[in-house]
DNA sequence: AAGTTATGCAACCGCTATTCG
DNA sequence: ACGAATAGCGGTTGCATAACT
């Protein structure tokens, strides 16, 4: 018997990412663009594999998601698209900006469902006023918390409120789009060559603490930040 | 207060589509 | 034209927490 070679591949970490993951790869994808899913995890110093770090970049670090609670509007769009479209989230997805299919697909599951099947209900059962009570005040929860969320209180937004939705790309301009020919280390961020003047002229830091942000909070942000200009400068 | 059940959501899995050599 | 690698999508699962008994 021969005993197959171990250790020949690092483990992939699975559940939960840390702060610490997640600073990692904002980190990279910030400096260095998205060039390789599968390869990336390796040189960005992540035990993950790429599906998982697309995954978890496209639905929460990225700087243009938008997450916390639905607003009506939102609510109708998915629900008239999912009438049109069924489940193809992804394409429900690009009639709301910066919201992002798994999360469509989430709320829809867990809230839009049962409000359709219980509006069914009530139509067939008119006399159902508890019902439509609850629905009402649903939607009463429903402005408040967008009402909330424009103070910043909570309803996350990544980079900015829902006005000040200044994504990274736009704050970055056509650096952020750029692909690396070369992959790049974590390890190696101290490029002498390049000044502090070139980080700041692609990030404003002031833009990070428009919004609360979760789970990449404003102070996350921060230190990504902070520890690429401690890198490169 | 403790145990149980329901709910919400992040993340995984498997499959298909697309790209590239 | 073909096969491998990679990206993307949608269904599903598992865990944390809230709500209920």
């Amino acid at each position: 018997m021969v005993r197959p070679p171990q250790n020949e591949k690092p483990a992939i970490k699975k559940g939960p990412w840390s702060y610490e993951e997640d600073k990692k790869l904002t980190a990279y994808i910030n400096k260095y663009g998205i060039w390789n899913w599968s390869q990336m995890p390796k040189f960005a110093g992540l035990s993950r594999s790429g599906k998982s770090c697309r995954l978890r970049w496209m639905n929460y670090l990225r700087p243009d998601v938008k997450l916390g609670n639905f607003t009506k509007e939102e609510d109708d769009i998915i629900i008239d698209m999912h009438e049109k479209l069924g489940g193809r989230w992804s394409a429900i997805a690009k009639q709301l900006p910066g919201r992002t299919d798994n999360e469509i697909k989430n709320h829809w599951h867990t809230r839009l469902k049962k409000r359709i099947l219980v509006n069914n209900n009530s139509s067939v059962n008119p006399s159902s006023t508890k019902t439509k009570a609850s629905e009402s005040e649903t939607s009463i929860h429903c402005e408040q918390a967008i009402q909330e969320n424009s103070h910043g209180d909570f309803g996350v937004v990544i980079g900015g409120s829902t006005e000040l939705n200044t994504s990274l790309s736009d704050m970055m301009g056509d650096s952020y789009h750029i692909f690396w020919k070369q992959p790049f280390l974590m390890e190696n961020l101290s490029v002498e060559n390049q000044q502090s003047e070139y980080a700041h002229s692609q990030f404003d830091t002031s833009l990070w603490s428009q919004g609360p942000m979760s789970p990449s909070s404003s102070s996350f942000i921060n230190d990504v930040y902070s520890d690429i200009l401690y890198n490169i400068v």
